[in-house]
DNA sequence: AACGGAAATGAAAACCATTTTCATTTGTGC
DNA sequence: GCACAAATGAAAATGGTTTTCATTTCCGTT
């Protein structure tokens, strides 16, 4: 049952490890890969029950899908140009381990991402 | 210019703050209201834009609508039985100031959630 | 009160990411 | 080679959201 195709998984490293079905899809067209729009969605599903892929949402609510391994890291967006900046989340990770242990929840990830205006905007 | 139809802002704050869209038209359609559903995302537009409400993502990519004046919290979800209990985020309101003046970002906000099974689950 | 133009409204259509359906192809064990 | 299961993808369905456009409501001016 596992539909996890490897060249999706393949085309998503490429893609830094961060990229929507739609993306993945576009990229594996122009390089001239043949694949449906329909594989693609299932290859990331089976990814995603493997644990081998996590998703969020970008904030037009599509959905993005991340390598497990990356090193883990969060945005600081500018809602002028849309630029982004990776950074560090080192408190984030034991706000939630801690939350989520008072709370008796397990098995736990997170999402923070930090929006304002950039200092060119 | 401003749609901000005031039936939609106090049907969301009926809703206790926390809505999506269709879930304000149900809402009001319930109560009798007569109001159409384009004018329900036109009036959440123009909140959004005259900032007194923000917007977040659910995880099934819905949009939901928060009054930007409610104490502001964040959310641990449950991933099996969709539970969520409301937690302080100071340390992040905290990480999400230092990181933004790092990168010379002003105007800020933030999301962050987190998810994981509860204990019943 | 009547008129005219601007803003608001909502039904229906368009949009677009995602999921489902289903017929076809591919792969594997016998 | 054969049969059966799994994988594939085109096309249709789904569902939230946005757009279009004709109609209605508001308001300020006569």
């Amino acid at each position: 049952m596992s539909r996890s195709n490897p060249r999706v998984l393949s085309t998503l490293e490429r893609a830094g490890g961060f990229a929507s079905a739609q993306e993945i899809y576009r990229l594996m067209q122009r390089e001239g890969e043949s694949i449906g729009l329909t594989t693609v969605y299932r290859a990331l599903q089976s990814l995603v029950n493997d644990k081998i892929v996590d998703v969020l949402r970008r904030d037009d609510g599509e959905a993005i899908y991340r390598l497990c391994g990356e090193a883990h890291h969060h945005h600081l967006v500018c809602k002028g140009c849309g630029d982004t900046v990776e950074i560090e989340g080192g408190a984030i990770e034991k706000w939630a381990k801690m939350m989520a242990e008072e709370h008796g929840f397990r098995d736990v990830g997170h999402t923070a991402e930090i929006f304002g205006l950039c200092a060119k905007c």
